[in-house]
This record gives structure tokens, sequence and C-alpha cells, in this order.
DNA sequence: AATGAATGAGAATTCATTCAT
DNA sequence: CATGAATGAATTCTCATTCAT
């Protein structure tokens, strides 16, 4: 089961199409360990949900819990790898920041059963395998740390710890997705969203920065969010 | 497997001294469960940490995941009855509402185990479990959101909404506990704490308020929160 | 254990050639059962002696209660499934009767392990399980009501309870199966046989069924019986 | 579990007011194992059937399967022990045969339960434990048989097979016990054992055997056969 | 490449039996 | 005598993994 701490494909690479099975079976475990959890799912209902046969799974990964590696780590990088384009190079700070907090939030609404499935399952991996997983999480939260130190360094917000700040933007996300049980009768995602910045960016910004929030030009509106995200999704 | 929903020993409530029995289990329980997880748990391991026979578990817990519901009632129970005591009657609502939150954090720092457990295994409950559990839950928020009520009636905080707030201080609490290996390292608690107030408390005061916060008499300081939380823990 | 109402093998009819497994397994199962009985028959017994794995057996059977109600099932199919054809149609009603009890008695003869297995164990199985099954056991009497009712009717022999002169006759087959031990080392099968013809058909013969009694054409011999019966077990 | 092939009282003899403990436990014992068959009852339902403590049965048996042993001898004994006086000194055999007829049958009516439980444990039973209740078994035979000789002997039957017609005789009333459930819409007792009569005896009848049939004086009815077995079953 | 039958180690659960009180 | 808490061997059942086809 665990021979040599996993990281990579099973084999050496496999050729080119068969890429595609594997996409199919991680996208089956990503809908059944996000509704179930991982242990109780089994390798038989992965084959199902993705119609092939239990032995096939075992040609494209190592192991159950290679699996899981596999998924998790598609599942972030799927969250990863959107954001950087539609963000970095917005009008001025203030607007990226709060591109980049809508654009995760309205991630988290989108992919509620992948951030649910990060959230859950993360701690079933072995320890080996876990370090290749924290990397990623953090890529992400560069983008928030530059906008946030970006804004403060130009005046529009007043100092704050930016790490701790970051995670909270982080958090205020996955909540959404995770206990999302709890919020969806009372709020709509826009009401939740818009609580968001005014709990966690309006009161830290400057006199200017207060300026600037009237300013929209280049915010992005929940239906370029949904439409971008979805595209970005088929990839 | 679960012909009754269940929330009752398995026979008629059991004497009397068999709670120490039930006790002694249920430690075991959070130990094993918070470190390897429910399913990587075996009843033969918690029948070795808590010194017992595999069987004995059987005479005072109807299932496995009967111990889990007993578990999570424990733990949940634990964190919930320390608080009321000394928070409610502090001397103005601000006061109350930054010893919740020192409180609801120091007990994070004390219980990571159990926050971790509690987070973490919710969800391998059977549906009919965690209705028990939910109630719990929000017992304690609303000791946060009767004190930031009270703030906001009182002018000493400006309106925001009570339920995302609260559920931001309860957040911030449990990332300490679970997220405490990203920032272990680069914070002590102290700090994370203060940068809590900073973040989720100062920036909603009015004037008023922050006049009040200066006003320190009857804050809980870190040592007495730590003596209160472990002899509460001694119960 | 009992989720639906068993009777459907566990997934969805497997294939065909699975059959053989069934079949295996069922033949280990009948062998076990009605040698040690039901309880002290384990799984892994059943599967020894059928050289298979234990698991195997869940990939055929849902559990072990449906091993015990395929392998009832079959046992009483075994003894419905023969008699039919060489006894309906006899030359006459009374010859019909005697080949049906000499065909039943044979038949406890042949199978006394089968019917000591359907004897024992047919209250082992589960209420809805049992409704199955009874519907088979009266199958077979049909045969018997049939041939007595056709002899009274063509007055061969004066009125009886055919109900309960039916019972006579399966009983008195069984006894020599159930009670073998106690008339082994008296009597042989003939003698046994000769017996019960003396005492359930001969006494209540008309003088025309008297006369018939002796106009052996058609009757099943020993030697017919034995082949036949052995034959069709292969089937 | 096997040490000395048991037949004797665990110790020695114990005491005598001890006995009161055993029969409320083999009561308790010959409800449930009837009820629910050997293998199905544990020790703690008989203890709690007999509303003692599960340790206490062990000062009483060695064994679970003691307690089938004694269960059995018992029930047996208790049907045995109620025949002979009244049944053996009719004033003529056919009287005596009759009798015992109707005195088995009423028995099996009376003791469903205990024969029922006769009929399904005696296998569970270890081998040398068998042994020591075949001998009851036809203590009561022997009434039967001794009736039967004698009504062949004064020319009162024709002469039949006496072990067989004994068998019979005794397998009828076990019918309407074990079966009970297939005729009990259909017949009552007293239908059930006239259609016996007409049967088992009257076909077996010669002249002055029919003659005899007519004089019922010292027949046992119904009410005084009930009455009987339920003074009996005092004791 | 793909299948799915077969395996068997491992987990949960039960229950007869013991024994300290 | 009586209790009932405690034990652990035995059993059922699950499921990741292998492998012949």
């Amino acid at each position: 089961m665990t021979e040599e701490a996993n990281g990579a494909p099973p084999e050496k690479e496999p050729p080119r199409m068969s890429e595609k099975r594997r996409a199919q079976i991680v996208a089956a475990a990503v809908r059944l360990f996000s509704r179930k959890g991982y242990f109780q799912t089994t390798i038989e209902d992965i084959a199902r949900e993705a119609n092939v046969s239990k032995g096939l799974i075992y040609l494209y990964f190592k192991d159950k819990n290679d699996v899981l590696f596999y998924t998790l780590r598609f599942v972030l990088e799927r969250i990863e790898r959107q954001a950087p384009q539609l963000l970095e190079r917005s009008a001025h700070p203030l607007l990226a920041l709060r591109n980049a907090f809508r654009f995760y939030c309205a991630m988290a609404d989108n992919h509620k059963l992948e951030m649910l499935l990060a959230y859950r399952s993360t701690m079933d991996l072995l320890p080996e395998q876990r370090l290749g997983i924290k990397v990623e999480e953090s890529r992400n939260s560069r983008v928030f740390r530059n906008a946030l130190e970006a804004c403060i360094h130009s005046g529009l917000m007043r100092p704050v710890n930016t790490d701790i700040m970051t995670y909270q933007y982080m958090m205020y996300a996955h909540t959404w997705a995770i206990k999302n049980w709890a919020f969806r009768d009372q709020y709509r995602f826009e009401d939740f969203l818009a609580e968001g910045e005014k709990i966690l960016i309006e009161p830290f910004l400057t006199e200017s920065g207060k300026a600037k929030l009237a300013d929209e030009v280049g915010l992005l509106d929940l239906e370029t969010l949904r439409t971008t995200i979805r595209d970005a999704a088929e990839d």
C-alpha cells in the first residue's frame, strides 16, 4: 500500500489518451468522495459511477489512496488554475481584492462539491501525500495577499495582518460551500457575498479606499463570474 | 445497525457507576478519533486504549457509530458547558463579547483535539444522529449573538449582520484549532487572539465602543482563561 | 440483514455460468446443513466444503440466511420436480396412487439428507422467506390428492378424508427419512414400503379396488424407482 | 463444554428447594426454545424470561447445552408421566388403544409448545445426550404397542405390524402439534381426532372389533381428557 | 487495455462463560 | 446463593486488491 511515497502516476506517465480514463475515474471519485467521504466510498462505487470495471482503476492508480490523492490534486488545481488571469491586472488593487474575493466565493458556490471534498478528505491522505497537496493551497492565497498588500501599500486600506486576513477571505468562501446547509435558507449567494464585503473589506478601507469603492468599473458581476467559472471548468 | 434512531444507552439507562465506564471509553475514543479519524479507528483500538475488552464496549454502546455519537456529544458538551457562567454577567456587552471571543479561542487552543474531532467527524454520523448534535452547536452561538446584539443595541458597535458575524467569531476560533499547523510556527496564541480582535471586533466599534475598549476591568486574561478551562475540563 | 425480503440474487440476475458457482455452494450447504444444522454450520465451513473462498459466497448470496433459503428451495424443488411425468398417466388411479407413494418413499430413501434438511431448517428461515417455500410444499401433495380422489371417485377406494390421508402418505415417507435411525436396523426399505401400503392403502380399498391391486402392470418396481430418481437427480 | 458426557445434575443432586430454581429456569427455556429454537435463544433471554440473573443459570446447569438437555428431559417426562394410570386398566384392549390415542392427541393439543420443542431441538443435543433422551421416547410407545398387541391377540383387530402402527399413532398426534398451522383453520381438534380414528383404527378392526367400537363405556371424552391433562400438568 | 471473478485479511458484533463481590 | 460486569473466542460480513482471460 505504501511502497514508495506516491505523488507520481503509477507507472511512468501513461501515453496520452489514457488521460481521458484517469479523468473519467477522478470525476466519479469527486462526486462520490464529496458526497459520502473517502472511507464510505468503495472502489466498486467508483467503478460503477465511472462506468468502468473495478480492475481498470488499478491500471491507472496504484491504490484507493492514490485515487484520493489525484482526486484532491485535481480539485485543488481546478480551483487554483482559474483565478490568475482575470484578477491580476485589475485597474487598481482594491478592485483586484474585491474581484478575488468575489471570484473565490463564486468558486465556492459553483464547486461546492469539490470544496467540500477538499475540506473533508485532506486528512485521509497519507502524511507524505499531504505534502504534495499543501503547496497548492497557498498558491491561491498569494492572489489575496498580493492584492491586500497592494491595497495597504497604496493607502486604500489601513494596515492589517495580511496572513490572517488572507485566511479570512478564503475561509469565508469555504464557509459558503461547507456550511451551506446552515445559510442556504436564509441567504442567497448575493447576500452572503455582500455581507462578506461589508465585514471583511469595507471596515478596513481608508477614506481614499472608501472613495474607490464606489468606482465599480471592472468589478466582476455575478453573471460574469458564473460564466467565467463555468467556462474554465470545461477546460 | 439503526433500528431506533439512537440517543439512548443500549438497554435502560444503566444504573450510575457504569457512567465511569462510559466516560472511560469515550475518553479513549476522543483521543483516537481525533488523532486517526472515525473509520481508521477500530473498536479494538478503542478497547486497547481504554484498557477494556472489545466486548465491554458493546455493553455500553449499541454500535461503533453509537460510540461516535456519544463521543461527539461529550466533546461538544464540554465545549459548551463552560462558557455561560463567566460570560453572561460581564460589566457591559462589549466586555461580554470580547470575553466570549477570548474564551472560545482559548477553548480551541486547549482542546484542539476535540475541536478537530467535532469538525472532522460530524459528517460520519448517521443523519438522525446529526440532528441531536446540531442543537448543541447553536446553543453556543447564542452567547455570541446575544453579546453582539447587546453591543449594537447599546450603541457600542455599529450594525452588522449578527448571524454571519457570530459565525465569523466561531470560525476564527476553529481555525486556530484546525489549521493550527499553518499558523503554529508564525504566531503564538496570544498574537492570533489579538489579531482576531483587531479584525473582527475593533473595526465595528463606534466611538463610544472604542472608548470602552480601553476599559479592561473584567477582561479575561490568558492565565485566567487557561486555568478556568482546565478546571472546567476536570469536571 | 433483510433489507428486501429476499428471493433474488444479490445484484441483478448474474449472467449464466455463475449458476454453476451457486450450485456448487448450494451443494456444499446441503451436505453441511443437513449434517450439522444451519446454526452449527459456519460460512467458512461452507466455503471449505465447496472449495471456494469465504468472500465468494457473498458474491452469490446476500446472507448466510440467503444461502439457507436457496438451499431449501433447491432441495424442495429437486424433490418436487421429479414426480409428475411418471405418475400422472398411470393406467388407473390406484396404480397412480401406489406409484406416487412408492415414488415419494423412494425419494425419501434416496434423499434422506435433503429431507432431513427440509424438515430441520424450514423454521430457521425468516418469516418472509418461509412463504416462498410453503408454496412448493403443497404442489407435491396435489399429486397424492388427485390420485386419491380419483380412486374414491371411481369406486376403488371407499371415502376418506383426502386432506388428512394425503398428509399421511407424505408423512409416512418423511418418517423413513427422518426417523430412519429407529427403523434402519429392523426393516429394509422394501419392508417399510410394503407395510406402508398395507396400512395406508389396502384397508381403504373396496372390493373392486382389491381386485385391481393384484394387477401390477405398470407398478413401479424398486429398481426402476431408484434409477429414475438417481437420473433425475443428475439433471 | 463436554468434559463428562452429561446426564446428571451439575454437582451432586443439589439439596432440595433449589429444585424450584431449576424448574423456573427450565420453564423459561421451554417457552423460548420452542418459540425461537435453541440457537436463537441466548442465556440472557432465558435469564430474563425466568427472572433470574445470567450467572444463576450456571449454578444449576453446566452449560447452555445442559439446559437444553434438562429442558427436553422435562418435556418428555411430562408427556410420558401422565398416560399410564388411566390407560392401562381399561375394560378391554380396544378401549385402551382408543384411549391411548385420544390421550396422546389431547396431549399434543394441550402441549403444542413442548411437542414442538421436542421435535425441533432433539437434534441440537450432543450425541451422548441424545441417548439419555431416546429411552423416554419409547417408554410411551409401549402403551400403544401393548394395547395394539392385545387387540390383535384378542381378535379385535386383524394383524398389523405393531412397530410401524405404533409409530403411526404417535406421529398422528405429533402432526397436530407440529403442523398445526396447516390444519388449524380447517379442522377443530375433535374433527382431527375423529379422522385419526377412522384412518388408523377402524380399518383394522375385525367384525368383533367393530362391534366393540360401539361400546363407549369408559371411553375418555374430551372434557375428561382436558382436565386430566391439565391437572397432571400442575403436578 | 479491460474485465470481473476470486481471494483473504481485517473489522464489527455476538454471546457463552467466568468471577469478584 | 445470587448478581451482573467483564472477557474473548468465534462468526458474519466487507472490500481492497489480484489475476486469468
